[in-house]
DNA sequence: CAGTGGTCTAGACCACACT
DNA sequence: GTGTGGTCTAGACCACTGC
């Protein structure tokens, strides 16, 4: 019923007083990580309904505030989604709402109405040993294996996006040009299902550069038109990085938009 | 001694049971926007000490841990400081920690120690007539008066930033270029200091583009230098728009970074 | 030491969704 | 109606700060 060992702060009084242990950490912090390794391992996938707050209250062996607290960070961080009158679920790529939580692109224009989905064309995809700097990126061997994916994307027939992305290949194995081509849900979404892999934060760094003529081809820019550079490196549960993601932005229409807080 | 009204949703039952008002809001949303209407009137200034959460609680006539999940939102947003032991402070632009949460433009090599503070230099500040386009952002009539200053950032001697700032002028009635020279403060602490305005929250909108003529020369680049172009407005309370403001950024050897969560 | 924020509990009731 | 998350309370104790 409740495999747990007892938590490190728990020493059976009211209110776990009393000694604690010398690396103190507050329960719900431990209730956490306990929930985020039950995520990792796969116990509750993308979409899942997982345990009620009691139920979680019961199987931790604290109060259902407690659990309650640990939750509530766990949505603010996007892992989880709550549902009023539902439950709560394992949040997924697949939703409609999440859906560009990572791109960031918008157009100048919004009454365009060009907000809809892109139209995405897969240029190539290859199975390579790392070159250093990717290795570097992904914490892999120059020995290991991954995935090159090259890609443009289109909004309303102009190509906006090219991009060059880095996946480890052992936990990729058997990425096809035709599997990505033929998937038509967010790429983020296919690498939940087909791979249990979700991408839970990343960091991007951007630059202003002109193109190379790889870029102008596929673009179908001139040389001397600045674009925006958008190295992106994603990471999953526990911040193991798990792609690089080179993305070269047109943004003649449309603009990078971010909120400060 | 409490010369706030009753709040809405309380009924006088134990857990403000029973009828409710027809817009219904949870208590400490009403908590949190009467705080947020002290910080707005000024009765808290910026790095102020604000009353406990016993006082507070005592005055709004709810629990302490109402007050604390109003508190806790405005921790999270930036308003407020909370300092175990100490109190909780009204946040400032003027602490070292959040020197740097508007720039987001990093070295590429931060062991270069270059995240040093920036060289300032005031290029000019002029009261005129609102542009129709700054009228806009600002949410002002054209007849309004605006403040215009420009500048220019250096990084170790290298111009890196040209800026031309927007203002509403009847608040930051005074502004001089020589005002903004003396002072060795960041802009907005200067802002909160002075004008009794704090900036809270702020929206970018970024692309890359070539120089026009006047940044070439400010920034001692080429035509052919691709820049990157971020566009901020910027809000104080209550998301009155309170800035706007038109960046250049050189990034040959900087970044802008972002946190995608 | 007293005062502050930080954690934890237990129990009540409300709002929402499904059946 | 039952079960879920959402709000609110009251009271306990811990950790940190400064007198």
């Amino acid at each position: 019923m409740s495999p747990t060992p007892p938590l490190e702060n728990a020493a059976g009084q009211t209110a776990h007083a009393g000694l604690v242990s010398p690396s103190f950490s507050p329960l719900y912090q431990q209730i956490k990580e306990l929930v985020l390794q039950s995520l990792q391992a796969g116990e509750w996938k993308p979409g899942d309904l997982i345990p009620s707050e009691f139920e979680l209250a019961a199987r931790f062996k604290v109060s259902q505030g407690t659990v309650r607290k640990a939750v509530d960070e766990l949505a603010k961080e996007h892992l989880l989604v709550r549902r009023q009158g539902k439950g709560t679920f394992v949040s997924t790529h697949s939703e409609q709402q999440v859906q560009f939580r990572f791109l960031k692109l918008k157009p100048d224009n919004p009454a365009a109405a060009s907000q809809g989905p892109a139209q995405r064309h897969i240029i190539d995809c290859h199975r390579l040993r790392a070159p250093s700097d990717v290795a570097r990126a992904l914490s892999l061997r120059t020995s290991d294996m991954v995935y090159r994916v090259r890609r443009v994307l289109s909004f309303e027939g102009v190509p906006t996006i090219f991009e060059d992305i880095w996946l480890p290949g052992a936990t990729f194995k058997g990425l096809t040009a035709e599997r990505l081509s033929k998937d038509t849900r967010p790429m983020y979404a296919m690498f939940e299902s087909d791979f249990g892999i979700r991408m839970v934060r990343a960091q991007e760094r951007l630059r202003a550069i002109l193109p190379s003529e790889d870029v102008c081809d596929f673009l179908k820019v001139s040389t001397n038109t600045p674009l925006l550079r958008v190295e992106r490196m994603s990471f999953t549960y526990h911040d193991s990085p798990m792609e690089w993601r080179i993305g070269v932005y047109l943004t003649e229409n449309r603009h990078y938009l971010n909120e400060l807080n």
